[in-house]
DNA sequence: GAGTGGTCTAGACCACGGT
DNA sequence: CCGTGGTCTAGACCACTCT
């Protein structure tokens, strides 16, 4: 008869909130407004918690909501560019580097890193923490791997602070020749302690920008940044200014 | 008395799974291995289903398990390298270019990419659909919008097949002086048509990276690549070998 | 203390891939 | 067909923030 044969492929219930609540966050909210809470919202949308939260977890990822317990569920601003470009081939702590020394001591960096720095597994390196704020948000963490080759004239173990002695081994790394460096982006999960820095949850999704720096034709530094995904865009490009993306919306297919 | 204050910040549970699941993984486990199914193993661990796939969801997130639906959960192969590198800067289309031109027709960008473009919202572009393919699975869809100005030798509309157009826009703009270009990676979901492609579920994460081409001072083509996240890592060095991260394991904290 | 998001449960049914 | 992961429900309780 006249079964007209409609909703042959039924999407999932978060994903059609998913794209009502984009809607709704374009043409009706400002930013910074509050929505209404989980429980109100799935009355409304007649569906269950666990489902709504499906589709405000999607938004969050995207950028689009901040979520915070105790507080409620506000829309986000657009995500803010980071300039990461590659022109500006500098060590860590030179000229106008936003990068904020927080602290230095020796650890046994992961296996990767050690792989990556071509030392013996196992050996300790001076290890850099560092932060990168933007817009009075903390958006980024580093840990800057440095191995004792890369920094030979640094003074004994001369200890005034922590940021104190994060600011004397980039000193010292300084004094070395840069060639080059070899990047990578990939996505990640915050630890617990990185997710206490950017305020966040354990496990949520960050980009992960490893750098390896390069002189004298050997590694001397390998950089792990940790940028909070949901407020970040990593540029790289000559003009950072450039708004590419999420303005109204992608294409909606 | 002697409550000695353990667990004074209890970690979720799917959080010590994930923990626990990610050193089985590393120790107990080869690429390619099948695990026992999310009943079994909610059972085996005394939790819900639920909690379980949350623990299962990172892991998936990064990139070390691998979930199909009517077959299994298994174990990933390390991220692939996807060099993106800027020293090439290439038109696409050029040379060493692995991606596949699939299509192209006239579409209405979306309005950044249009505010990008520097063209009036609402004009057609030319858009050429590509794919990229590592190790025989396909790891990253693009989108390359093309304005008319960029391609003014293109003969009318000469339409023998699909990817035969892509490959007359991207030689025609290939005609044009390559400047520079900008780009900028962020964190992303698949849209319905782009999950389908890379073999994903609607929603997956993925790592988009925006590159607009400047030609002659203006801005020539934007492109609009989709890569995913859980398989791959995207590389700028010099030397895209470098196997950094993602061995047995980040540092513990 | 009131209200928010975060975690967790124990079920049910669906969509898909192989047989 | 069976077994897999994917979706969804209706509850409960916890952890946090703000007043």
């Amino acid at each position: 008869m006249g079964t007209t044969q409609l909703e042959s492929v039924p999407e999932p219930k978060y994903w059609h909130l998913r794209t009502v609540l984009t809607e709704a966050l374009d043409s009706e909210f400002a930013v910074g407004e509050v929505l209404p809470n989980e429980r109100d919202l799935a009355a409304r949308f007649g569906v269950a918690r666990a489902t709504l939260r499906q589709a405000l977890e999607q938004l969050e990822l995207e950028g689009r909501l901040q979520r915070r317990r105790g507080v409620g569920t506000t829309v986000a601003p657009p995500r803010v560019g980071v300039d990461v470009g590659t022109r500006r081939q500098n060590w860590p702590g030179m000229a106008d580097d936003d990068w904020q020394p927080e602290g230095c001591d020796r650890t046994v960096p992961p296996a990767a890193v050690a792989r990556a720095l071509e030392i013996t597994s196992g050996d300790t390196v001076h290890t850099v923490r560092r932060s990168l704020m933007s817009q009075g948000q903390r958006v980024a963490t580093e840990l800057l791997y440095v191995p004792d080759a890369s920094v030979p004239g640094l003074s004994a173990i001369d200890a005034p602070s922590a940021a104190a002695r994060a600011r004397a081994v980039l000193r010292e790394l300084a004094h070395r020749d840069l060639d080059g460096q070899e990047r990578a982006v990939e996505l990640g999960s915050a630890r617990a302690d990185e997710a206490k820095d950017l305020d966040r949850l354990p496990g949520a999704p960050v980009l992960v920008l490893t750098t390896r720096f390069v002189a004298e034709g050997r590694p001397a530094a390998v950089s792990v940044a940790t940028y909070r995904a949901d407020t970040c865009r990593l540029t790289f490009g000559d003009s950072p200014e450039v708004e590419i993306h999420h303005g109204p919306e992608r294409q909606a297919s």
